[in-house]
RNA sequence: GGGGGUGUAGCUCAGUUGGUUAGAGCGCCGGCCUGUCACGCCGGAGGUCGCGAGUUCAAGUCUCGUCACUCCCGCCA
């Protein structure tokens, strides 16, 4: 582990670093009686701190026997003693101080403790609720104690690489002004304006373009970002960390070169045997990225391919799908090579799993002895066989999975989730490997679903493909964004786009999604207005040190890789957060509660 | 806001078709043990079966409600 030396007032040694070379020194180790073996008149007692575990050995007749036979474990320790060499038979190979043990004459008792509400020395699985409140003993465990250290060497890494590359570490403001756009701010009230309040941010989004305006060239930060929105296993409620950086005079291309090489150098050193994909990394359109793999942030590892096969159900015999082509939908299909000779429950299984989602059913087909089987097979003439065959790249013993919807989008989300599900299934994700992408050519602009109007579909801020003249004579929903995202493994690590730093078609940007120039101007003032003072094309991108950390350490949960994390409820349930406040306070910031009846 | 799952000893779990006093492992307490490394052996304490109703001769088990946690959808420009 870390070089350098461990003594302190308290030891000599660290718990993890005594070696056959330290044989016949005396030593003082301080740490957690880990586990206890007591054979009565001889007792092993494993100490461990930060660094490591070492064995020492109470032998029969020693002063401090019955003082720490009775400690229970997680007890500090101060162990006086000599380290000796174990004989052959009694060496562990399975700890790095397991050649030796620290044979002990004296030991105080630095600190005690209390019945412990779970075991700290097994990797045994509790209620998530119970570690958060004690996460202090939680992360006394190995697992998640390494996770952090992990963490911690994952931002060194970053920062280290950054720096490196030219790239300045700037902070900005925690207490800024709520945006109106995006997720839903956390706000805190202000005590000197009362009824005005200050927004935590959900990135340094307008910072950082300022100060490319300011002259910076090259700017990141470890950045908190808050956002109030609902958890998900791979998303931290509350508050997160991202890699957030800028760069000025930079096309999208630029933003590719200069992050690519940090995230394969830093998923290249904590691989850990994993394979990374090799640089550049591959990019796909959202619309590709939509139609293959029915998601945009699509899991490369996964090898199933997503096929539109509406042209061989259009005027089929089968009515069910011809029905929904005619509403103007679509049928997708899914070729998954030798799964023919699946058992019957396979499909039915699948089946079950498709109406359990929403689907009306799953229909597939088998090609066999130059034919076809299944549900659908007798629907469709030979032509039609051939032509579907021909569509999905079928081979002998394959099975075509099948999902039809009059809306585009929803053909699409389910044959993505029926895509995972059966990868998942049949085990054909790999998952020694880092499987990177770029999603790029993001939509400017989307119809909402409920009103029909145009709105940005992400980024408002993102410089439109074409600039102005796009914006002025292309449909706009046919209107692309510079805006891209990095995925690894179907987990988005970031989204980034080069930003739209003129004026001019700023303001015709927000007028397409039906904003006046006094509403940019109000909203977006800071940013709009220096933008009029010489801006330069910029972009960024700002990759999740959480995720990133999540997927290094292969945890399928993002508060395995936070030291204090809030629960899906967002609430710190060791800090006891959010919690009530005086009136006092309440009133010093001018929140008057209604008196309850 | 909606849907799924879970809830039994300090912890992890078992508990059959509703049927006698609700069990196991770990931990805890007491005793024994000189080479273990998940030490071993003997004994003991420890339960509002999340909570509340209901059905029943009888509920950990069935029904309804409710709470907590968790996963997913919505949401995350």
């Amino acid at each position: 582990m870390q070089k350098g030396s461990f003594q302190t007032s308290f030891r000599s040694h660290s718990c993890g670093e005594l070696t056959a070379t330290d044989e016949g020194s005396a030593v003082v180790l301080a740490g957690w009686v880990h586990r206890k073996r007591d054979h009565g008149k001889l007792m092993f007692v494993d100490l461990r701190d930060h660094y490591g575990i070492t064995q020492c050995v109470f032998e029969p007749g020693s002063e401090c026997f019955p003082l720490v036979e009775r400690l229970p474990n997680e007890s500090i320790l101060q162990v006086r003693g000599k380290v000796v060499r174990r004989s052959g038979d009694t060496v562990n190979e399975t700890l790095a101080t397991g050649e030796i043990e620290v044979v002990a004459n004296e030991a105080v008792l630095l600190s005690s403790t209390t019945l412990l509400p779970f075991p700290i020395n097994q990797d045994l699985d509790c209620a998530e609720d119970l570690r958060l409140t004690y996460r202090f003993l939680d992360l006394r465990r190995e697992k998640v104690h390494s996770n952090i250290v992990l963490r911690s060497e994952v931002i060194s890494y970053l920062r280290n690489t950054m720096i490196e590359q030219g790239f300045l570490e700037i902070q900005t403001p925690i207490l800024t002004a709520s945006s109106p756009e995006g997720a839903r701010d956390y706000i805190v009230p202000s005590r000197i304006h009362p009824g005005k309040f200050y927004a935590l941010p959900q990135a340094p989004q307008q910072f950082k373009q300022l100060l490319m305006v300011a002259g910076f060239d090259r700017y990141f930060q470890i950045a908190p970002c808050f956002r109030d929105e609902d958890a998900r296993a791979d998303r931290s409620p509350g508050e997160f960390y991202q890699l957030d950086f800028e760069i000025a005079f930079a096309s999208q291309a630029d933003v590719f070169a200069a992050i690519e090489p940090v995230l394969h150098g830093l998923f290249s050193k904590f691989a850990n045997g994993r394979a990374v994909s090799p640089l550049p990394f591959p990019q796909i359109s959202f619309s590709d990225a939509m139609l293959k793999y029915g998601t945009d942030k699509p899991d490369l590892r996964n090898p199933l391919i997503i096929v539109d096969v509406s042209e061989a159900f259009t005027n089929s015999a089968f009515d069910a799908f011809d029905s929904i082509l005619k509403k103007g939908g679509t049928v997708r299909a899914i070729n998954v090579p030798k799964a023919g000779s699946q058992p019957r429950s396979f499909f039915d299984k699948l089946d079950n799993w498709a109406k359990e989602n929403g689907m009306p059913g799953l229909g597939y087909i088998v090609r066999e002895n130059g034919g076809a089987k299944g549900p659908i097979a007798k629907f469709l003439t030979e032509g039609r066989l051939q032509q579907l065959f021909g569509l999905t790249s079928t081979n002998e013993q394959d099975a075509v999975f099948f999902v039809a919807d009059a809306h585009i989008d929803t053909a699409a989300k389910y044959a993505g989730l029926l895509r995972t599900q059966i990868a998942k299934t049949l085990d054909l994700i790999e998952q020694n490997r880092f499987e990177f992408c770029w999603v790029v050519d993001f939509p400017m602009y989307e119809k909402d679903s409920h009103t029909g109007t145009i709105q940005f579909s992400h980024n408002p801020f993102s410089m439109p493909q074409g600039g102005i003249d796009a914006l002025n004579n292309m449909e706009p929903l046919e209107i692309k964004a510079f805006q891209y995202d990095v995925v690894c493994n179907g987990i988005e690590l970031s989204s980034g786009a080069i930003r739209n730093h003129d004026p001019e078609t700023l303001y015709r940007a927000f007028e397409i999604a039906g904003y006046e120039r006094s509403d940019v101007d109000e909203k977006f003032a800071g940013m709009v207005n220096a933008f009029k003072f010489g801006a330069p094309p910029h972009g960024g991108c700002a990759p999740g040190i959480d995720r990133i950390v999540m997927l290094l350490a292969d945890e399928p949960s993002i508060r395995e890789v936070i030291a204090f994390p809030f629960n899906q409820q967002a609430e710190d349930l060791m800090m006891k957060a959010p919690s009530s406040v005086s009136e006092h306070q309440l009133r010093e910031v001018h929140i008057f509660l209604r008196k309850s009846k």
